[in-house]
DNA sequence: TGTACATCAGTGAACGCGCGTTCACTGATGTAC
DNA sequence: TGTACATCAGTGAACGCGCGTTCACTGATGTAC
């Protein structure tokens, strides 16, 4: 049976999360309010607890699901080489960010204080780096082969090359930090837009790590 | 002369701001308090309107404070070598960052809702930037040199190579995005310290940058 | 050197506001007989 | 098929709290004569 209460909750939280989605455009993760979210869904504001028990619950679920969406938009990558691989994974990463800056930031940036991310989301984060671990860290990297940096990634990270996947974590950092960079405007006036040098930077990710 | 007032001014001043930098390690810079800021000084709230006229202006001192205080690490980087030189200047921002991880999101962390930096963070910020241009910018770097981005550069960051001011650009958001990624905690059970990872970051960046 | 006036740092009360969360409730949906 | 009971989504009021900013004030410091 359909379940006439059933299918109405399930529409009632996607309300509440598209809500929460909108709020922190303005506000942003740690100005996320159950207040606000309420009045945005159009129900008093006790009534969202009967859908998350607290605020940190709702900025876990959001926290999770972004992580998915990114997820999703990395998996509809394709490439013929892995350089070009490489290149379609760090395009689809830099334009999920420009087209949902508040939840790329609610996942890459500050972290939310007074907020502790529990382990639920960790598998999700892990995804997302397994796309460009799967493509980048096939094989040995110069340069990435300091004994105690393999023993670390043997250990975190077994499953691949050592020192590929240690340069393939540092190189995705690399990607995050030209996103967050040109997100928060901090290139303005030199390399704004980015797209030519992003461009460049991922021909070079592509060398330093042997696909090309 | 010494003037009592006017050395008690000053002396306020920086309480207020100690306070400020104080409070920003709990609740980031986005939940900074006007009020909170006074109970720390000890001071009633309305006092704190006699040395900053809003919360804006004492985020944007504050920022500033940030930019000259990591300027000023920067400048005491070391090396005999511009491949050295480079090393310690990462290590610098680094070291700097671990010490002061608040300001360092001030700064480089997700911009804050409803707050817009002035045109008078921009020199601020840019004094950073030429430490690393200084070091990394003095030549042609191969795969930096697409005709649209030396275009893009010679507008933007006259007095340096074009496509070496384009590496330098992209390494520095690069160790930015490093350092936020260990500060975050993305970097636990991977990478995580990042001692030695950040060490082959840097030696890979010099070997870009053509320094070594 | 002493006096009269001006400055201004800090006070205390108030403005109008928003927040997370709890709780007893009501009325519609679902279930068991 | 119809009735009695159980569930539970959403209500409305309340709790105790914190916020940025304004304003008239007081009393100590500074200045001009």
């Amino acid at each position: 049976m359909a379940g006439v209460r059933e299918t109405a909750r399930a529409r009632t939280r996607e309300a509440i999360l598209a809500a929460a989605r909108h709020q922190i455009v303005e506000h942003g993760g740690g100005g996320l309010s159950m207040r606000a979210v309420a009045r945005e869904v159009g129900v008093v504001s006790s009534a969202v607890y009967r859908y998350f028990p607290t605020r940190e619950a709702l900025l876990t679920t959001m926290i999770i699901d972004s992580y998915q969406h990114l997820d999703a938009a990395l998996g509809a990558a394709q490439g013929a080489t892995p350089a070009q691989r490489w290149g379609a994974l760090g395009r689809a990463l830099r334009d999920w960010a420009a087209s949902y800056p508040h939840e790329f930031q609610l996942i890459y940036g500050t972290p939310m204080p007074g907020y502790v991310a529990p382990s639920e989301t960790i598998p999700a984060a892990a995804a997302v780096a397994g796309h460009f671990l799967a493509v980048g860290a096939g094989s040995a990297v110069v340069g990435f082969d300091d004994p105690a940096l393999v023993a670390q990634m043997r250990e975190g990270v077994p499953d691949h090359d050592p020192s590929g996947a240690a340069a393939v974590i540092a190189e995705l950092t690399a990607l995050i930090g030209f996103i967050s960079a040109e997100l928060a405007g901090h290139l303005v006036g030199s390399a704004d837009p980015g797209d030519h040098l992003y461009a460049a930077l991922l021909a070079r990710q592509a060398r330093t790590l042997g696909l090309s």
